[in-house]
DNA sequence: GAGCACTGC
């Protein structure tokens, strides 16, 4: 056994080592073996000692410069920094009247005397890239753009989707000079294909190769030594800054995407917040540019604590084509599908060519509108014209016709740029819905008579139109996903069916028309219990005017939403960042390894609420990553100290697995009995979400509907293959994880053995990268681990799986759950239910678990779901004698026992007992184990007595029979 | 005995 990290103090890998003892002891297998195992055991403790001491000298040689950086760091933690004369330089906002029409912006640049670049850098673009430049409206903007930037450490630039400033931005700072000497450019973006894809435009717009604008994101990257622009993801970024603080290699930076207020955006705004001004302060200052949506901007300018001077914000228009936007009149109660359905329907008997987007919230809403669509507008490869219309679409049919005899009403002429969030009123909406009789509401809609000949023509070809559906959502394959970006079938109109991939993640071309049902389905988390559910809930104004702005890409187009005006003006007007809803363990480790302790101080644009940062705080300690506060002291002193733990040496181990912290814990437990490659594997599967495919889904056919079954049955099977023999069985879901990726791997990982397997390719490929960044990652800390990604790797020993059943739950120590015992069973809803420490209700092994039905006493489990119950997932079993060595923070331990007696432990040196414990909040007797002697007189006492009794020093035991009282009074009460 | 949106290191 040995920890990854180093450190004097073994932590609970120690402890897992002698659990093991305890376990092999009980069921008397092989002693020789386990007498090699501690002797390695204590070689191992000396090189550690050794690399410690090692790592010290290191650190005491640490320059000046290193003290001041970590001092500003820590300035930052207690938000005392000093601003100095960075502020002072900062001039009022700009606005346009302020340029200087007739001087390039590089030119007034080199007027400056500061630092500023006074180069202008030549690029030689093609003409047809320089004339498509100049219809870009930010090309107007840019003098006013790179004069803010050259008067200003930090610039918000707001602009909508189509302004180009992605890809402009870069350029104007590259050709101003800001990437020409000793530093780059650096723009991160939200997601991985976003920083693919914009690095090869910029490269072909400024025609440089892939050397000079380059990419990196989690997995890959084509950075080199001439790199001058740099896209990346924002967690890559977020990286770097654990390695540079300062980030001396960039000149700018510039947060893409702001406005969708992505975890990682949030931290790195708020680190560049202070890292600018003290590049400012060392001589080489850097610029800071946000590039936001236009009405999410006041989250960046009116944060004092973020922004102490207010920063200049700059608006640049869009090139985006009119949407007209048509509320509903009457929002439909529940069916918001069947009202999905009937308004495609309309649109395309009704209105000319052009694709249609419909909003909806989950994949098996997206399937059961494609199965219904598919129906009513019947689309076959082979045939040109006809097709029969089944009873269905002839009931919509008669329901349009119906529809169609109310008078028309001209459209609403609404431009989406100039759409404020309130929309136009439409008239007295509701008066009108009132009048309505139920029936005549379904199809009131009148919005969609308009034009002359689309009507017409809708009329004629009633019977036989050709619809081409496709489905859309993020764990679709990609190939079924890139349908959607081909041209459609010849005669036949594109009608998506999408989640919320399609708002911001994937643009589909084409489209005219956007159906949005105004819902989305999020995750909800308890912030006390960490129970996650999901809820369908009505979106905000800003995501519903991102989804119509879908319609106007290519030209103009309209956007129908199936809820009244009325109801939109009472959406929230932006979602609530990600940061204030998740839990943020994983963000206060990644804080912490920056030295920054009191992370409530952190200028976060948004702060989480206080309750989560407890929690994350609490669970850190658990786990063992940061130090623990101390107990004594004043209430309030205690208060503050439990919410500014610094890390530990086992969490820097931690933060640098790129894993959530109970996982981290895991992979920095593993180096012991050749676990480290099925741990990371095991980490790998639990990290990348929804291995297996879903087959519950509506099938779009009865043919499919047999495939599916098929289908299902062959998983089920595979699992139960997966799941293991015998002991491994305890290592329950994880195990068929395990056993899913083992044997995907050793089929050559292919499209093919996942489809016949029920495996998510997309998701094994996911988890092939994320083996190999952990592996790396492990070699790194640990070079003599030597381990590399092994497509051939055997299953576990089953001496192999306790050990993993127990690293587990030293991660998951806080997600531990015990069966109802029989007297317990007061209730009938909680038959084969477990309690958990936090939670009154009783939880269920979920029932695709390889444990479902198996009912081992103790369980611990990666989430827990609430839906019709609250469900455990991802469970494996955990024997009782390993929570209290695995999990002392959870156990109040009670006197040591009589019997066995303390006796003294010659290889640690301390006298050693067996002791009783109860876990924590829920009072679950645990069994007595062996633990160090608790701290008190009674220590010394049994220490005294040993060394009387010759056990500590063999030398004196030869005096014991001279001593005039027995050892054994140094226990008494009376003895002093 | 079920039913999970989206994303980053």
């Amino acid at each position: 056994m040995k920890l990854l990290y180093t450190t004097s103090k073994l932590g609970i890998g120690e402890r897992i080592y002698q659990t093991k003892r305890t376990i092999q002891e009980a069921s008397a297998t092989c002693p020789e073996k386990i007498n090699s195992v501690s002797g390695a055991n204590k070689k191992r403790r000396r090189l550690d000692l050794e690399l410690e001491a090692e790592k010290k000298s290191e650190s005491s040689d640490s320059s000046d410069e290193e003290e001041e950086i970590k001092e500003a760091i820590e300035k930052i933690a207690t938000h005392s920094y000093n601003f100095g004369k960075v502020e002072e330089c900062i001039k009022k906002p700009l606005n346009s009247d302020q340029a200087f029409p007739n001087m390039p912006a590089h030119q007034k640049a080199a007027h400056k005397p500061s630092s500023k670049p006074a180069v202008f850098i030549p690029v030689d673009r093609s003409p047809e890239i320089q004339e498509a430049r100049l219809k870009l409206p930010i090309l107007a903007e840019e003098q006013v753009i790179m004069e803010a930037i050259n008067e200003n450490p930090v610039v918000i630039i707001c602009g909508e989707t189509g302004s180009g400033k992605t890809t402009q931005v870069p350029q104007f700072l590259y050709e101003a000079g800001y990437a020409s000497s000793n530093g780059i450019i650096g723009i991160t973006e939200p997601r991985r294909v976003a920083a693919v894809s914009m690095s090869h435009r910029v490269a072909k717009e400024m025609n440089l190769s892939h050397r000079t604008v380059s990419y990196q994101i989690r997995y890959e990257g084509n950075v080199t030594d001439e790199t001058k622009i740099k896209f990346m993801t924002d967690g890559v970024l977020l990286k770097e800054i654990q390695k540079d603080f300062l980030l001396l290699k960039y000149k700018v930076i510039i947060i893409d995407e702001a406005h969708e207020r992505s975890v990682y955006t949030d931290i790195l705004i708020g680190l560049l917040s202070r890292i600018v001004p003290l590049r400012g302060k060392k001589g080489q200052p850097m610029k800071l540019i946000i590039m936001s949506a236009t009405l999410r901007v006041e989250d960046f300018t009116d944060n004092k604590k973020l922004f102490p001077t207010v920063p200049p914000a700059i608006q640049v228009d869009a090139r985006q084509f009119p949407v007209t936007v048509h509320f509903n009149k009457k929002t439909p109660v529940d069916d918001y599908s069947g009202e999905c359905f009937r308004k495609v329907c309309k649109i395309h008997r009704m209105l000319p060519a052009g694709g249609i987007l419909v909003f909806l919230t989950g994949q098996a809403e997206v399937h059961s509108l494609c199965r219904r669509l598919r129906k009513a507008f019947p689309f076959h490869k082979n045939k040109t014209e006809g097709g029969e219309e089944n009873e269905e679409s002839v009931e919509e049919t008669k329901k349009f016709k119906k529809s169609k005899q109310k008078k028309t009403m001209p459209l609403p002429k609404i431009d989406l740029n100039n759409y404020s969030v309130l929309p136009v009123d439409e008239g007295d909406e509701d008066r009108e819905a009132e009048m309505d009789d139920e029936e005549d509401a379904v199809g009131s809609d009148l919005d969609l008579d308009l034009g002359d000949d689309g009507l017409e023509e809708g009329e004629k070809s009633d019977s036989s139109l050709p619809l081409y559906v496709l489905p859309l959502y993020s764990l679709l394959a990609s190939e079924k996903q890139a349908k959607v970006f081909r041209p459609p079938p010849l005669g036949t109109r594109l009608c998506v069916v999408a989640t919320n991939v399609a708002e911001t993640s994937l643009t589909i071309p084409n489209i005219k028309y956007v159906v949005d049902c105004g819902k989305v389905k999020k995750r909800f988390y308890d912030k006390v219990t960490g129970v996650s559910s999901f809820r369908v809930t009505w979106t905000s104004q800003a995501s519903a005017n991102q989804r119509a702005g879908r319609a106007g890409r290519t030209e103009p187009g309209h956007c129908y939403r199936l809820y009244s005006s009325a109801v939109f003006s009472d959406f929230e007007k932006f979602s609530p960042p990600e940061i204030t809803r998740r839990p943020v363990e994983d963000l206060v480790l990644q804080m912490k390894a920056l030295n920054i302790e009191k992370v409530i101080n952190f200028p976060f644009p948004t702060p989480p609420p206080t309750e989560a940062l407890a929690a994350a705080e609490e669970l850190l300690i658990a786990l063992g990553a940061l130090q623990k506060p101390p107990k004594t002291g004043r209430l309030k002193e205690l208060q503050v100290a439990k919410l500014s733990c610094p890390i530990s040496s086992l969490g820097i181990t931690m933060a640098s697995f790129p894993v959530a912290p109970r996982y981290a814990k895991m992979l920095a437990l593993s180096k012991q009995h050749g676990c480290l490659p099925y741990a990371i594997t095991i980490v790998s599967a639990m990290t990348v979400r929804e291995l297996f495919e879903e087959f519950e889904r509506p099938a779009v056919s009865e043919e499919e509907t047999e495939k599916l079954k098929g289908k299902k049955a062959r998983v089920i099977q595979m699992q139960r293959i997966w799941a293991g023999q015998g002991a491994s069985q305890k290592l329950g879901d994880l195990m068929v994880m395990l056993g899913a990726v083992g044997a995907c791997e050793y089929a050559g990982c292919t499209p093919k053995f996942c489809e016949v397997n029920g495996l998510r390719y997309k998701a094994m490929l996911e988890i092939r990268r994320l083996r190999g960044q952990l592996t790396t990652a492990v070699n790194s800390i640990c070079p003599d681990a030597g381990l590399f990604v092994d497509p051939k790797m055997k299953p576990p020993s089953e001496t192999q799986v306790i050990y993993l059943r127990q690293i587990v739950l030293a991660g998951l120590g806080d997600h531990i759950a015990r069966r109802i015992q029989a007297e317990e069973l007061l209730d009938e809803k909680w038959k084969n239910a477990y309690k958990t420490p936090l939670l009154d209700d009783p939880v269920f092994i979920h029932p695709n678990s390889a444990l479902f039905k198996q009912f081992p006493e103790f369980v611990v489990y990666q989430e827990i779901i609430e839906t019709t119950k609250m469900y455990m997932k991802g469970v494996s079993a955990v024997e009782s004698e390993w929570i209290p060595i695995l999990l002392p923070p959870y156990c109040h331990f009670e006197k040591p026992l009589a019997i066995p007696p303390p006796f003294y432990c010659p290889e640690t040196g301390r006298i050693r007992c067996h002791r009783p414990s109860v876990f924590y909040r829920v009072g679950w007797q645990l069994p007595a184990v062996e633990v160090d002697y608790p701290e008190g007189i009674d220590r010394y006492k049994y220490f005294a007595k040993f060394l009387l009794e010759g056990k500590i020093i063999k030398q004196l035991g030869f005096y014991k029979r001279c001593l005039l009282s027995s050892p054994l009074t140094m226990l008494k009460t009376w003895s002093k």
